[in-house]
DNA sequence: TCCCAGGGGCCGA
DNA sequence: TCGGCCCATGGG
């Protein structure tokens, strides 16, 4: 693993605690906390019905949400999520009792629906064959090897939906990295997904409720002011980041 | 009209 | 290994 000088002074803790105390929880899932800090959400979809802390359909709601809101907001997920629920399709054998091209129908408003209604049916069937419908956690390998899972995908289901403390990476990890500590963005590729993702984990303590969250917090920076184009004026992360202070 | 959203698979070089 | 392209709806 590359070694590069602008992460020598790598310090997430302090990124993390900046975030937390300027943003407060984000509470992504489980679904419960959502729940009573907003109640019943502008689409109606109202997650402490079927959100129970353990459960086997909790796991296969993560993982269904994982793979829906993959380069999808998560507000198309969201009703899309809220229609399953409506009929009863938080079940991996009622997806599976589904055609592709009704499932696809669906699921419509998620974006991709043909692509991601195939790989609804390849997590169903996985969770019902070969983790006893949810109740075993599966291995990252395992999830890896399904056609529709990549390395982001599968550390959200690990952390988000069986409470495994890994720490997910995602376009806003790499392009905070990249902003915070690098002197330009062309040095971008000198850490890839499992390098940042052990760079936040050696450096922080093995928490599932951190992970959680800090990968939460990054998402909502991302939308707020580090986007693609920053707004640096108001951003929490600042003084001190390099990309601020030189524009 | 253009850009982006809580990515991943595939293919050619 | 990598870069480019494809998938596709919905909101700002």
């Amino acid at each position: 693993m590359p070694e590069q000088a602008p992460y020598n002074e790598f310090a997430p803790e302090k990124i993390y605690r900046t975030l937390y105390s300027y943003y407060g929880p984000q509470g992504w899932w489980p679904l419960v906390s959502y729940r009573k800090r907003q109640g019943f959400n502008e689409r109606g979809y109202h997650p402490e019905i079927y959100w129970e802390p353990g459960s086997a359909s909790s796991s296969f709601e993560v993982a269904l949400g994982a793979v829906l809101t993959q380069n999808t907001s998560w507000k198309n997920v969201e009703a899309v999520l809220a229609r399953l629920h409506e009929l009863d399709l938080i079940d991996p054998a009622n997806i599976l009792s589904l055609q592709t091209d009704d499932l696809a129908l669906l699921i419509r408003p998620s974006g991709y629906f043909n692509q991601k209604a195939r790989k609804l049916h390849i997590l169903a069937e996985f969770f019902l064959s070969k983790l006893d419908d949810g109740k075993r956690i599966p291995a990252r390998e395992e999830l890896l090897a399904l056609w529709g899972i990549g390395p982001e995908t599968a550390d959200s289901i690990l952390l988000y939906g069986f409470h495994v403390p890994v720490f997910v990476v995602d376009t806003y990890t790499n392009r905070l990295v990249d902003r915070l500590y690098a002197k330009d963005e062309t040095s971008r590729d000198s850490l890839r997904y499992h390098g940042l993702q052990e760079l936040f984990q050696k450096n922080l303590p093995e928490s599932e409720v951190i992970f959680n969250e800090f990968h939460a917090l990054i998402v909502h920076l991302a939308k707020d002011y580090c986007r693609s184009k920053p707004l640096c004026p108001g951003c929490p992360l600042q003084p001190g980041c390099l990309t601020g202070s030189h524009r």
